[in-house]
DNA sequence: CACACGGCTTGCTAGC
DNA sequence: GCTAGCAAGCCGTGTG
């Protein structure tokens, strides 16, 4: 098969037509996803007004579901870290 | 009904267990989304991975795909809104 | 004066050379205070590396440099907010 | 000299003062540039106003200036590149 | 005057 | 290890 496309022919990766088909294939399913997430995008801001309709903050939904993305371990790692830095320069990172 | 709960009392607006429930099923239905939409996105990254693994330059399907997502009709404005300020210039955005 | 140049000629806001100067200008002065921002920018980058090179996580210093640009009045009323919410929910954001 | 200091003490690399005045004083120089790129983000701004202010369209310039950032030859090179996969296509990454 | 939208800035991840 | 692309959050603006 033709292997490595890119090297039969300096510069000219497209030669036979097969490669356009490909590519055109190619573009026609990411944008048909990308069509999917904005979709997936869209209606998340939907939810978000909805919330808000309910008298809802949607800045601290969206900051409650940050920390709830970011995995337990990790967080309480980074703040152990943090910490530690913070006592060294008898900071008050936090006051 | 409640109206605006933000106002039945000022900083309090979780007084009820209803409203609770109701943030806790937005947070719910927020996070099935937010799913939903990274999957997607890693269906694109393997799109573009397996492009990649037939010859094609993924940096390059990008810019096409970009290129396309901007309706041609508002490129066209953006153009020839530009082309007179660069005109106007004896300018030379291009060179 | 020439008051609104927009309305003068509809989609003809060059129409004198003046206004070509003046555009000139504008960009090149923006043009200027870009690359000072730049400049700026590196002088960060250039910071956090010596730092890194004396033995610290840039991540970590990043964070606090954060965390210290957050006004502390805005973080506490943040958290207060937050903690009502959470604890309405029986929540575990931390957990 | 203490070399690597993350390795001297796993999981402490502050354990004597100097590393805290060290750490300060970068926190300090990091501060200090960022307020320095702060204000020139504020002056661009202002630039962008007064152009408004004399009939220009605020986001025309935006597009202008950053059409001109792109360095030429890059530029070309991608356009080059693109031109050959839209061929290929028989496309019309442009209609 | 509130709300929706777009641009800017920042932080993260992945690829070279 | 570094840079570039991607995603998120923030903010100012225009609009009803």
């Amino acid at each position: 098969m033709s292997a490595d496309r890119k090297n039969s022919e300096p510069g000219n990766p497209l030669e036979d037509s097969v490669a356009a088909d490909q590519l055109r294939a190619f573009i026609e399913r990411i944008e048909r996803m990308e069509e999917e997430k904005a979709a997936v995008a869209s209606d998340i801001k939907e939810i978000y007004a909805e919330a808000k309709g309910n008298g809802f903050d949607a800045k601290v939904i969206r900051k409650i579901v940050s920390l709830r993305k970011q995995d337990a371990n990790e967080r309480k790692e980074a703040m152990a870290l943090l910490s530690l830095y913070a006592e060294a320069l008898g900071m008050s990172i936090f006051d």
